[in-house]
Parts: C-alpha cells; sequence; structure tokens
RNA sequence: GCCGGCUUGGCGCAGCGGUAGCGCAACGCUCUUGUAAAGCGUAGGUCGUCGGUUCGAUCCCGACAGCCGGCUCCA
C-alpha cells in the first residue's frame, strides 16, 4: 500500500494534451483517475481535467494490475495451446482468472510451462494498446472467438458481468512490441501501461467452470492466478494461505480426534469422537440454556414423517430435489425431514390457541438430511445430515417486528459468546421472474420482506442485498460472520414466513374472540451444528476457549515420582467439573510438554520438587508462557474462573 | 450433478510391470528432575473396490466409490 496520499492534478492549459502519466510525473502509477473514471495512464487528457494518481496498492490499483495479469495469462495460453477460445478474465479477490475452451482440459504440467510462458511475455514490455472499435469492426475482428461474439451481443445489457464490454464503447486492446501487434483481446480495460509493469503473479489452480455461471451453458476450462503490487505482497498472501491451510477443520480433526467421516457410513455424514463430542454437548448445552432464558420452549420431534405432512408444509412441490428419496412402508412413503418446521406446526396445531400465549417459541436441535449434490460436500461446513438449532416463533402480525429484532439480538448475542463479534447481514428475497420456484401472494412478500428489511437495518450493521435467494416460503435475513484471517461464513438465518401457517391452517382465538393466522419466524442460530464446530475449529485454529475445549489441563510430572501428586491435583480439579488428564505416560517430561501443546490444551500444570515444597504448581498456558510457583488453591480456583467465565 | 486431480499400515509420506518401505503413533524393555521429540526392540498393509491387458499388476486400461480443487447449489 501506498504510504503517501495519492497526488492530484487539475490540468492547466500546458498539459492539455499531455498523457495522464506525463501531467501525474510520479512513481507507483499503476493507472490514473481522470473525472472519476479510470483510465490507462496513455490516455490524453484535456485543460480542466482532473488527475488522480492510483497506486498499485491501492484497491483499484491491485484490480487493474490483476486484471492485466489475466490479459497475460490469456496470451500466454493462446500462444501455447493455438485455437483455444476466450471467455472473460476479471479480477476477483486477491486475484484473477481467464476462462478458455481448450482442445483438452489443463494439466498441472500445463500450469507449469503457462506461467513460465507469461513471464517471457512480461519481460518483453509488451504495450497495452487501446483501440476504439465499431461493434460491426470487432464482430468481424473477433468473428473467431464465439464467446467474445455474444459478450458484443450483450454489450450495455449487463455491464457488471464481465470487463470486456460495458459503458459508451466497444474497445479492443493491443499488445504492442515496437509498433507490431502481437496479440489482441476484447476489453474495456484499463491496463497497466506495459506487461513488464505487473509486479508478481502466480497461477494457482485450473477448474472448470460454466459460461456466464449457468450451469445449463457449455463448461468451460478456468485458470485461477493471484497478483499483487510487490513480490513481498505476493510472498505474504501466499504464507496467509498456508496458515489458512493448517486450521482447515477437516485437518484439525484428524489431528486433535474431534470427528470424522467414515465412508462406510456415506458422504457428508460426521460421527463425533469423544473430544469433538465435548464440544458439541458444551455447545448445545449452553445454547438450550440460552434459549430457555429467551422464553423458548425445549420440544422434540422425530427425523422421519409420511409423505401427506411434506405436502402440507409445500417442500415436496418446491423442495423435492433436496431430500432424499422416500422409503415405502406399509403402504406409506417416509421422508427423512429436510426442515422441522413442520413438525412444530403440528405441536402447535395439537389444541386451540389464545392471543394471550403469543409470541409462542418452540426450539430443538432439530436432525434434517439434505440430498445435497455430490460435488458440494465439504467436511462439516457442508453434509447431508446435520443438527440445526432451530426454533419457530408463532406471534401476530404485529408482534413479528419486535419478534424478528428479539431474533436478531438474541442471535448476535450467541455468536459473541462463541467469540465471533465481527458480522454483517444478508437479506435474501424473491426472485420475481421465478414465480415457480416461490409460494404466496406478492402482497405477503412485500410485507414481509419490509419488516426484514426493518429490522435489519434497526441494527445498524451493514447489509447486503441477496436476491432471489429466498426460501420458497418467504424472505430471510441471514447473519455473515468474519472469522480470524477475516474469512466470511453464513451462520445464523431468520426467515418470516406466511405461507407454512396458511397451509397448515393454523390460527388463534383473538382478543375479538376471532380466529386469526399467525405468521411464523424461523430462526437457525448457528445455522447447523456441524458447520458451527466446523467454523469455530477454524475461527480458533484448534486452541479453543478453556470451556469448549476438550481437554482442558494437563498435569505434567518433571519426573514420575511426582505422579502422585499431580493425580490428587487433579482429582480436586475433576470435581470442580473440569476436564483434566495427567501424562503419566514413560514419556519425558519434554515431550508430554510437546504433546500437550499439539493437542492445543489450554493449561499444562507442570509440577517438580520446587513446586512441592511449596504446595504449589507451574503453569504452562498455550502460547508458551509460564507462570510458575502458583499455590494449588489459587491454581485451581484460576483455572475454575477462566472457565466459568467462557473467556 | 459437472470438469480435472488424487486414493500405499491409525496419521504424514517414499516407491515401482517381478506381489512393498520411511517417520510419527501403537506395543515391550531400559531410561526419566524444570517448559516443544530419550535409546533399543516388536508388531501392523491381499497398495480404495470390481473388472480387463500381461507369463506376471500396487504400478498400464476401464467402471464404481471416496476424497481434494473449482463451477453450480447451500445451513
Amino acid at each position: 500500500m501506498s504510504e503517501n496520499p495519492p497526488v492530484t492534478v487539475r490540468v492547466d492549459s500546458a498539459g492539455a494534451g499531455k498523457t495522464a502519466f506525463e501531467v501525474l510525473g510520479v512513481k507507483d502509477t499503476a493507472v490514473a483517475r481522470v473525472n472519476g473514471a479510470l483510465v490507462d495512464l496513455a490516455h490524453v487528457v484535456a485543460e480542466g481535467d482532473v488527475v488522480e494518481q492510483v497506486p498499485y496498492g491501492s484497491e483499484d490499483g491491485r484490480n487493474v494490475l490483476r486484471h492485466s495479469a489475466a490479459h497475460v495469462l490469456a496470451q500466454a495460453v493462446q500462444e501455447l495451446f493455438p485455437g483455444t477460445l476466450l471467455g472473460i478474465g476479471p479480477f476477483i479477490k486477491d486475484g484473477f482468472y481467464y476462462d478458455f475452451l481448450p482442445s483438452r482440459p489443463f494439466t498441472p504440467e500445463d500450469l507449469v510451462a503457462i506461467e513460465k510462458k507469461m513471464s517471457d511475455i512480461t519481460r518483453q514490455r509488451q504495450r497495452f494498446s487501446r483501440r476504439v472499435v465499431s461493434e460491426a469492426d470487432a464482430s468481424s475482428e473477433l468473428a473467431h472467438e464465439k464467446f467474445k461474439i455474444e459478450l458484443i451481443g450483450l454489450k450495455g445489457a449487463a455491464p457488471e458481468e464481465s470487463p470486456e464490454v460495458g459503458g459508451a464503447e466497444l474497445t479492443i486492446y493491443d499488445n504492442l512490441v515496437g509498433d507490431a501487434t502481437v496479440w489482441s483481446d476484447l476489453c474495456r480495460g484499463p491496463h497497466l501501461p506495459t506487461t513488464r509493469d505487473i509486479p508478481a503473479f502466480k497461477l494457482m489452480r485450473s477448474a472448470a467452470a460454466y459460461w456466464r455461471g449457468d450451469q445449463k451453458n457449455e463448461q468451460l476450462q478456468r485458470i485461477y492466478g493471484t497478483a499483487w503490487e510487490s513480490k513481498d505482497a505476493l510472498k505474504e498472501h501466499l504464507h496467509l494461505l498456508e496458515e489458512a491451510e493448517k486450521r482447515d477443520h477437516r485437518k484439525l480433526g484428524v489431528e486433535l480426534d474431534l470427528f470424522s467421516f467414515p465412508d462406510e457410513i456415506g458422504s457428508g455424514l460426521v460421527v463425533f469422537h469423544p473430544r469433538g463430542g465435548v464440544i458439541k454437548r458444551e455447545m448445545e448445552d449452553y445454547v438450550r440454556a440460552r434459549h430457555l432464558a429467551e422464553g423458548f420452549h425445549y420440544v422434540g420431534t422425530p427425523h422421519i414423517s409420511k409423505e401427506g405432512l411434506f405436502h402440507t408444509s409445500g417442500h415436496l412441490p418446491y423442495y423435492a430435489d433436496g431430500m432424499f428419496p422416500p422409503m415405502e412402508m406399509e403402504g406409506s412413503d417416509y421422508y427423512l425431514k429436510a426442515m422441522n418446521c413442520p413438525m412444530h406446526n403440528l405441536i402447535y396445531k395439537s389444541r386451540g390457541r389464545s392471543y394471550r400465549e403469543l409470541p409462542l417459541r418452540y426450539f430443538e436441535f432439530g436432525s434434517v438430511y439434505r440430498n445435497e449434490p455430490s460435488g458440494v460436500i465439504h467436511g462439516l461446513t457442508r453434509v447431508r445430515g446435520f443438527a440445526q438449532d432451530d426454533s419457530h416463533s408463532y406471534c401476530t402480525q404485529e408482534q413479528a417486528p419486535d419478534e424478528v429484532k428479539h431474533l436478531l439480538t438474541f442471535v448476535l448475542g450467541l455468536l459473541k459468546d462463541f467469540g465471533l463479534t465481527d458480522f454483517y447481514l444478508e437479506l435474501s428475497t424473491r426472485d420475481d421472474s421465478k414465480p415457480d420456484k416461490f409460494v404466496g401472494s406478492d402482497e405477503d412478500w412485500a410485507t414481509a420482506t419490509a419488516v426484514l428489511e426493518k429490522c435489519a437495518q434497526e441494527t445498524g450493521l451493514e447489509l447486503v442485498p441477496d436476491p432471489g435467494g429466498a426460501a420458497f416460503y418467504g424472505p430471510k435475513i441471514s447473519v455473515q460472520a468474519r472469522d480470524a484471517i477475516g474469512r466470511t461464513w453464513q451462520m445464523s438465518t431468520v426467515q418470516y414466513d406466511f405461507n407454512q401457517p396458511a397451509g397448515f391452517e393454523l390460527e388463534y382465538q383473538a382478543a375479538d374472540g376471532s380466529r386469526q393466522q399467525p405468521v411464523m419466524i424461523h430462526a437457525a442460530k448457528f445455522g447447523s451444528i456441524e458447520r458451527f464446530i466446523g467454523v469455530l475449529t477454524e475461527h480458533y485454529a484448534g486452541a479453543f476457549p478453556a470451556w469448549l475445549a476438550p481437554v482442558q489441563v494437563v498435569g505434567i510430572p518433571v519426573h514420575s515420582d511426582y505422579d502422585g501428586y499431580l493425580h490428587d491435583l487433579a482429582g480436586r480439579l475433576r470435581s470442580e467439573g473440569i476436564r483434566v488428564e495427567v501424562d503419566d505416560s514413560d514419556d519425558r517430561m519434554q515431550k508430554k510438554i510437546r504433546n500437550a501443546q499439539k493437542q492445543k490444551v489450554p493449561y499444562m500444570l507442570i509440577a517438580g520438587a520446587e513446586d512441592i515444597e511449596a504446595g504449589a504448581v507451574s503453569f504452562r498456558f498455550r502460547d508458551g508462557t509460564q507462570d510458575n510457583g502458583i499455590p494449588v488453591d489459587d491454581a485451581i480456583a484460576r483455572i475454575v474462573e477462566a472457565v466459568r467465565a467462557r473467556t
């Protein structure tokens, strides 16, 4: 990042006719912003123009250098694999990609060769030269590039869809060596001045991607790369990726013996081992207690149901693809439930309800099963069987806004209790162009959406629209949480539903004696217990806070003579509810410390002759710091307090 | 579901057309004195599954399953 504020110049009469680069006259300039629009440094300015430096390390600067790198990638691919057709090549977070239609998919070896060819191209200092073309000229020049032709046809329709087209005019960028054009691509620009100006890049991987993101379209081969304003910035990014890999919950799940996915059970189905079970149980106990404190009633429902229930709820007409296929018994088809709401509705309906009971809140850890496509299964964050900490609040339409607010406040507080503190909200709404995917009237959708939007805004959190992302029965707010290394995860959802109360003919008797239909608010606080454990594992990199740690204390004797002393201490801790082990194996002390450290145990209690003489014990913490000679009573109090405080 | 890659003892990895090794872990023995790996020994694998090619397959080919990276989708 540039330390100094960007240079800004207002062009005077002497500057008119010069290039943006000339009037700025400063280094560390990727492109220029002239009167608010990004342009090439070769752009000729006029008197009165305001020209601003865009440094390489700025957001725009990075985007431009990444997009320029994408061009070099495309050029390298077309030189190495003649006849390969081009898709699009935008910048993305941390890098860029380019989509291709090659005669065969790229291999890892191909990527090495392509990266080398890219280096050749950058060394040649090819100039990116902008040329305005008419639609007819572009079409004939790019006649062999069918995807580019399609983009030309889209010009103006969706400017955000690709960097190739959009804006007032159609442009082609030529790569020049001397005066000779060695390569060209349809592109809106802008670009760095030359290929040599790309400071640092690296190809990451290749993968398939559907043309224009639609499963119905042809599948292209996408190559991902990363590019940065300096070699150091690139190195730092690669280091961050390594760190992220170390906290991968799938890896930590094995190393810390938390859970596994036995092939024999099936893809996307998890078993929790004793240590993972501790985390799961602590979470559930705490969450259950918090729900009770917030006025929820804990209920219980089965995992499967006859199909009629899911017709009533609307799941079978709208969600059948997402459910496991039915099993037939005694002439009925039974389905594993994919959602808990239909069952809760039956509890509501089990007797007449009064307005005095509302809002009526049901909560359970409901096990649901969803037929996720095989390619999307991913550790704990995308599974086929999981438990939702699911609740349904039945209330009058007038109560709904307060209930949504209540839920949002509750959810955010709960997430904070687990160490997640950085959030934004997403408002998922109906896609009006696909009426067959959503049930209910326009008016009801508008009402529901307005309630959610207003409540979301009142939290003061950033609110991002998600058009088309609603459930079939109503709009939703989802809470996105950022973890310790800045990645975001979709956690909680709050959904406003007026359709299922109608389908189930739910009602309550109002104060005036009339029968009214309640609305129901669905809310999953963690989304799924499984996903949340996965996210927490990555957030804490396996070093869970003491209250969640599978093993909270390990006693380590300096010599086996002191095993008994530590066993006595462990007994006292255990009676305080602390999960404690004494490592009385015949390893040496150093090895025991190493083992406890690798298991990320919060407290190591070390005892030798000095400690015993003083009636004390020595702490070693996970960060390697120590606190020696602590009297045993103090040590116990300290640990008990830390666990109680959930810090 | 689609495209590509991968699959060798509990974990991490070698290897190779002539039926397999290493480190850690496990087990045994001898050790154990202050903050991240003591030494020696033992045991453990029909090389994911099923077919095919071959005199012979862990190795080559195919199908299936699982996993990984993306796309699409999603709590």
